[in-house]
DNA sequence: CTCCAATTAGTCAGATTAGACTAATCAAAT
DNA sequence: ATTTGATTAGTCTAATCTGACTAATTGGAG
């Protein structure tokens, strides 16, 4: 559903092809989103099976036919209560990624310390390079703001098991 | 993969039949995890091919046969790698809630803030909720601990947004 | 000028997940 | 004694998502 909402709030902006679409998350937005390619086909063409969008096809030189997305009416609607209802509710996030530490017990104290120092590093990383990301255009900013926050709170989580854990 | 890790992690302990997994899960771990009922069949038929468990036929009373599932050596072992590796290894969390931010500015500054203020009351119920909890096994509370750390977060950088829009 | 690697555009088959369902049994209220 | 609603156990179908692929085109190195 957050992907729809993606798509076509950047199709609100401009008509673009769907390798131009995916292209553009991809490179510019892969701090926060990821939509695999065969996954925005997949939903283009089912928003426009809704008639929330339209395409035409596009013949440039002789590059391969493009399918040029644009939004309709219909889909400036259905843009509107999405971002509506995405903002005004909150599911809860689950982190699977953690589900290892519902384990931790079944491993010695020392290799259990040791893996997750190897964890702390490379939240280390990740947050340095979110930190580190280039200027983002005006609303991309929260969503890297919000990351940084939440790798934060990954990691100071983190430290704290693991002192707890070598004061044992 | 991290459900298949908390699948056989729970077979571990003790051998169960899918409806009791899957029960267990669904009633004791609902603060930090999510397993379909299909899914975990699915997952337990898909292991049980892989040599991973083995499961028996059982009939007590005139109750539906039920398929009890237990840990073979090869399962131990992947439990041990899968462990080990979910520990070590951090991939970046995403969060697809948050899609909206990137939006933020079509909507008038007043009805984003509406919004977002039953945003953040759904988060509080939330963390509430969290830290209401009844006191879990072992290894459940950080899981708990871990999703109570990153509500807050959560909620903090919420505030942060609302305060920033309401100061415009 | 030509060959190779990278880029562009999109597709395919298969893995995974979910919502809604069946069908039997038990508990307990009438 | 029987009907009804909750519980137990598992399944079916359809939606969704991904890794790996094709096939054409371009830009540069030699």
């Amino acid at each position: 559903m957050e992907r729809e909402l993606l798509l076509l709030g950047l199709l609100k902006r401009e008509q673009m092809h769907g390798y131009q679409l995916h292209e553009f998350i991809d490179s510019y937005m892969q701090t926060c989103v990821d939509i695999k390619k065969p996954t925005a086909y997949y939903l283009l063409d089912k928003m426009e099976r809704q008639g929330l969008i339209t395409r035409k096809e596009e013949k440039k030189g002789n590059r391969p036919t493009r399918r040029v997305y644009s939004m309709t009416t219909a889909g400036e609607e259905r843009f509107q209560h999405l971002l509506r209802r995405n903002l005004a509710t909150y599911q809860q996030n689950l982190y699977p990624n953690n589900t290892g530490f519902i384990f931790l017990q079944e491993l010695p104290l020392d290799e259990a310390v040791a893996l997750l120092l190897q964890r702390r590093q490379l939240i280390r990383a990740r947050l340095q390079e979110a930190k580190g990301a280039p200027h983002h255009p005006s609303g991309m900013q929260y969503m890297i703001d919000h990351q940084i926050t939440m790798l934060q709170a990954e990691l100071t989580w983190l430290e704290g098991v693991i002192e707890r854990l070598q004061a044992e």
